[in-house]
DNA sequence: GGCGGGACCATTTTT
DNA sequence: TGGTCCCGCC
């Protein structure tokens, strides 16, 4: 890690700030966390006898815990003044603790799978229940409140309108009735209790003196709410890194305008930092270049400064079809030794270029994968085990219930009814969990879990210990099944799960309660552990945030990258589509390859504009 | 047998 | 926006 000598010039003044509000425009390799976490530290350090807290505010789990492993290790023990977390992970926080106030109860669950969402609307005999829970969250995202609706439906319309304000209303008091809460309610619950709890807003803004916002440029609306909310414009220290280059979520909140708006609102101070400490100059000109390209910029903004002096390889290659792409890119990938293979990333616009990019290198013997985050665990076991947990968490709930009635059914043969389970609860005045248990203790796989459920998570509440059981029957269990056919998927969830554990471990230092436990476990995405030799395969939106050594992309073809939709849409989704490009180019530290075919799936293509502003090709 | 017209396909997914 | 194929009609 790099000490407050080494930094810049620019890098230096972000880090002294202190007493006002400040924008940093920080792009891509600019050491923007670096910046974000020393100044944090410095702050906390020369105040040793105050109280006050920094809250550092992300919107990934993975940048929050990154963040946190540069603090800790800058603080030492000292790092409990800092609290670090997503935007979510600070909504749910502070609604377990004053959520009583708008009828929440402290134990509430969080919602991740989007069936569970429409079967809550299905409950309410919507008719429609995918068109409207997108319009529910639209108002989530853009904090539209039921109020202001009519605003947004054409006078023609207002019963549409009213029908829309009244589901809402409804659904918000499912799940209040319920006791869960989904993401974007979570927002919605937290800016109504900031709102009309104002002796809670002024004690947490007494606080938290100073905040820091990490990728500012992907708040919503409903966030950037929250946050004025916690930091008032007229006398708040709000400390914002933000890339607008880097702004591609807008489908789902994120807005360019969102930046005017901070600037208007908070009057705020910018200061950039230029260099980019990622990628080698050809790789920085060709992506200043590009972005040259949109209008709609802060004109203050200077291109990136290439820092690094050594040169990195820009390679494009242009081919007949789409096949001969991908074999091209197979030949290229193959000239990379085995031992740099996970230091590859292979970048496409779409899922299905990604798909076919990853069926082609396997068939040709080159270990390619895709990666993409799980919400939710995929092992039937582990599942099993968790959807216990859960139903502890909620005893009543039917939707649990039956969840865990379907992962458990077909283990050894078994089979359970929801309905049964619940019916002999009821007669037996007994928990849905007990009942259960009973139920599905003739399974011998399941057997063990069953006792353990009853002794640690029925008779007593001792989950850890229910759990400690439940990991080491299966790893018994498990080693007769070498080949997984009977526990697929679980070591990953395995590892999964032992890493979110020990994260929670270290945040809550022994002491998480079950709710907590499982709020941090459905907040954090599971991932899919990757062979040593083998390539990475991920969507521009999904490769954001990260750094490889070797960087593919294929597909730079008009109406595939740009895709069909932002060349129709026009000007606004143009420029979204080339920080798409712009964010997939400069991944790269050492090397980048770009091509493209002139035809995919039947349908003759050009090649990308993008290229031709890059300056790879000319008119 | 020649033709006009329609169908085909078309994105991304932080929590 | 594309190229191509197929159907139905004259």
């Amino acid at each position: 890690m790099i000490s407050i000598s080494q930094l810049n010039e620019s890098q230096r003044q972000a880090v002294e700030w202190r007493d006002k509000s400040l924008l940093v425009l920080a792009g891509p390799g600019s050491g923007k966390t670096a910046v974000l976490t020393m100044r944090i530290a410095n702050i906390i350090k020369n105040s040793p006898d105050e109280n006050f807290r920094i809250l550092g505010l992300t919107f990934t789990v993975k940048a929050a815990k990154e963040m946190k492993d540069r603090i800790t290790v800058l603080l030492g023990n000292m790092d409990n003044r800092v609290q670090l977390r997503t935007f979510h992970a600070f909504c749910t926080d502070l609604l377990r603790q004053h959520g009583s106030h708008l009828n929440l109860k402290p134990d509430f669950s969080v919602i991740t799978d989007e069936k569970d969402r429409i079967a809550i609307l299905k409950e309410l005999d919507v008719d429609n229940p995918e068109d409207i829970l997108s319009r529910i969250d639209t108002m989530f995202t853009h904090g539209i409140s039921v109020e202001e609706l009519p605003k947004y439906f054409a006078p023609e319309n207002q019963t549409e309108c009213y029908e829309l304000q009244t589901i809402f209303n409804q659904y918000i008091q499912a799940l209040s009735n319920e006791n869960q809460l989904d993401f974007g309610s979570m927002l919605y619950f937290t800016r109504l209790l900031l709102e009309t709890k104002p002796r809670i807003t002024r004690q947490l803004r007494t606080v938290y003196k100073y905040i820091c916002v990490d990728e500012f440029q992907d708040t919503n609306l409903a966030q950037y709410i929250i946050l004025k909310l916690l930091a008032p414009p007229d006398n708040a220290n709000l400390f914002v890194v933000a890339d607008e280059d880097q702004i591609i979520f807008q489908w789902n909140g994120a807005d360019p305008n969102r930046l005017e708006s901070l600037k208007k609102d908070y009057h705020i101070d910018i200061l950039q930092l230029p260099y980019n400490y990622r990628c080698p100059k050809e790789i920085v000109e060709i992506a200043n270049r590009l972005i040259k390209h949109n209008s709609n910029r802060i004109q203050k903004k200077s291109p990136g400064i290439p820092f690094r002096k050594d040169s990195g390889k820009v390679k494009l290659q242009s081919y007949e079809n789409f096949d001969l792409e991908l074999s091209g890119l197979a030949v290229e990938i193959d000239s990379v030794p085995l031992q740099d293979r996970d230091k590859c990333l292979l970048i496409a616009r779409s899922n299905k270029l990604l798909t076919a990019a990853n069926t082609y290198l396997k068939e040709h013997g080159i270990n390619a994968e895709i990666v993409s985050k799980n919400q939710d665990f995929s092992s039937p076991i582990l599942l099993i085990m968790y959807f216990c947990l859960k139903l502890a968490n909620a005893p009543n709930s039917r939707s649990m219930l039956n969840k865990l009635c379907a992962a458990a059914t077909g283990m050894n043969g078994l089979m359970l009814s929801a309905e049964d389970i619940s019916a002999k609860a009821k007669v037996e005045g007994s928990s849905l969990l007990r009942s259960f248990f009973d139920a599905a203790s003739e399974s011998e796989i399941l057997n063990p879990v069953c006792n353990a459920g009853i002794t640690y998570l029925c008779d007593t509440i001792q989950y850890q210990k229910f759990v400690h059981i439940c990991l080491n029957h299966f790893d018994n269990a498990n080693i007769d099944n070498q080949n997984n056919e009977i526990f697929p998927d679980y070591k990953d969830d395995k590892e999964n799960w032992l890493r979110i554990t020990q994260y929670i471990e270290d945040t809550y230092e022994g002491n998480a309660g079950l709710h907590v436990f499982l709020q941090e476990m459905d907040l954090t995405p599971k991932s899919k552990s990757i062979g040593k030799d083998c390539v990475r395969l991920q969507t521009v939106h999904s490769a954001k945030g990260t750094e490889f050594d070797h960087v593919f992309v294929i597909g730079l073809a008009e109406e595939q990258f740009p895709t069909y939709f932002a060349i129709k849409s026009g000007d606004k989704s143009m420029e979204e589509e080339r920080r798409n490009c712009f964010v997939a180019i400069t991944r790269a530290s050492k090397s980048l390859y770009l091509s493209y075919a002139g035809e995919y799936f039947g349908w003759h293509k050009r090649p990308s504009r993008f290229l031709k502003e890059m300056g790879l090709l000319n008119d």
